[in-house]
DNA sequence: ACCTGAACACCGTTCAAGT
DNA sequence: ACCTGAACACCGTTCAAGT
């Protein structure tokens, strides 16, 4: 006879931190970080609030540095880039995407929260500039100027779209012109 | 005989939204964003934590939503400036110290939350520019650029100035020069 | 008009216990 | 090793009551 698990056994998926981190974004981009609570979290992972303390022995704290960590990270752009300029554009659109999808996030990132994670995104924008042949001393500032531009704006479109926003905008057009304009000084 | 006040009257100033607000940002600012509870506030406040809904009818919501307000007016730099351009890093330098002076609300501002708050700072910031002779139409660019830029910074500043800090910056110079740059594209 | 006290439904987290 | 159940100290908020 082939061994059948018990009635009783609960034989799914055993939980693990990239399924809890996934599990908690669901729950901030569907209603909203203030509704993320553990016992929710819980919940939709099938599991008393308390298993999770098991994978992620410092709490919330430590699940919200996870979902800093997971934002801090823009995907890459599989295209190739016809020179640095292109690259660079390439790179803030991806950023800004990433950053939108996980709005709820956002108030987590302009905390002293995780650092480190946001180290991981200036290395991956200071390597765009390193291969399009930006000199070193011009490749940091840049890269400052351009990675607060992208942060601030997107600050400012999620407040701007918001139920009860005051000016109807059209955001694509707004940051592609504002891009434009620092990259062009980047250019000097 | 003068009239004494009883031994068990309370005869301190009577509550205000105002200092209602004062207090919550003494405590954000001490303390953090997180230690900002209804029951503390009560007790900076010496008075019991429901007293606050007399006032703020709409709880801690409305609270919030003050305390963006309150950081969202950039105070006006006395001195006169010498050009648009000098106005305007007058202007980043007045609200970079503000988002700083009150970085605990930050996570606020990235939020939906009170969206008419962003109009007032919008409002002042083109102000100086409509005060130099900005171009109607490059203003409206490059005040989305400047605003972007200097949020987005204090963003990363707060960031990189925490506890566990990755790396020693000089951020003033930082600002500075990302700063700098978004003016000379302004210029063009 | 302004504030209090008790109560309710929720939170994050601990700890001993189960399998 | 992994999860549960009960418990604790705290939340925001309501509502009736006090002055």
């Amino acid at each position: 006879m082939v061994r059948q698990p018990a009635i009783n056994a609960k034989d799914r998926a055993p939980l693990s931190i990239e399924r809890i981190i996934e599990a908690a974004l669901q729950i901030i981009d569907g209603q909203g970080l203030g509704r993320l609570t553990m016992r929710r979290l819980g919940d939709a992972l099938e599991v008393e609030a308390m298993a999770i303390y098991h994978h992620l022995p410092r709490g919330k704290e430590q699940l919200l540095d996870g979902l800093v960590a997971h934002v801090a990270i823009a995907p890459a752009d599989g295209r190739k880039a016809a020179g640095w300029r292109e690259a660079l554009t390439r790179w803030a659109h991806a950023y800004r995407k990433r950053l939108l999808d996980h709005a709820g996030v956002l108030p987590l990132l302009v905390t002293s929260r995780n650092p480190a994670a946001l180290a991981t995104t200036t290395a991956s924008l200071r390597e765009v500039l390193r291969e399009g042949g930006v000199p070193e001393a011009a490749a940091a500032v840049a890269a400052h100027a351009l990675l607060s531009y992208v942060i601030g704006h997107t600050a400012l479109e999620v407040r701007g779209t918001g139920e009860d926003a005051v000016e109807v905008v059209d955001w694509d057009a707004r940051f592609d012109r504002g891009l434009d304009l620092v990259l062009a000084a980047v250019n000097l």
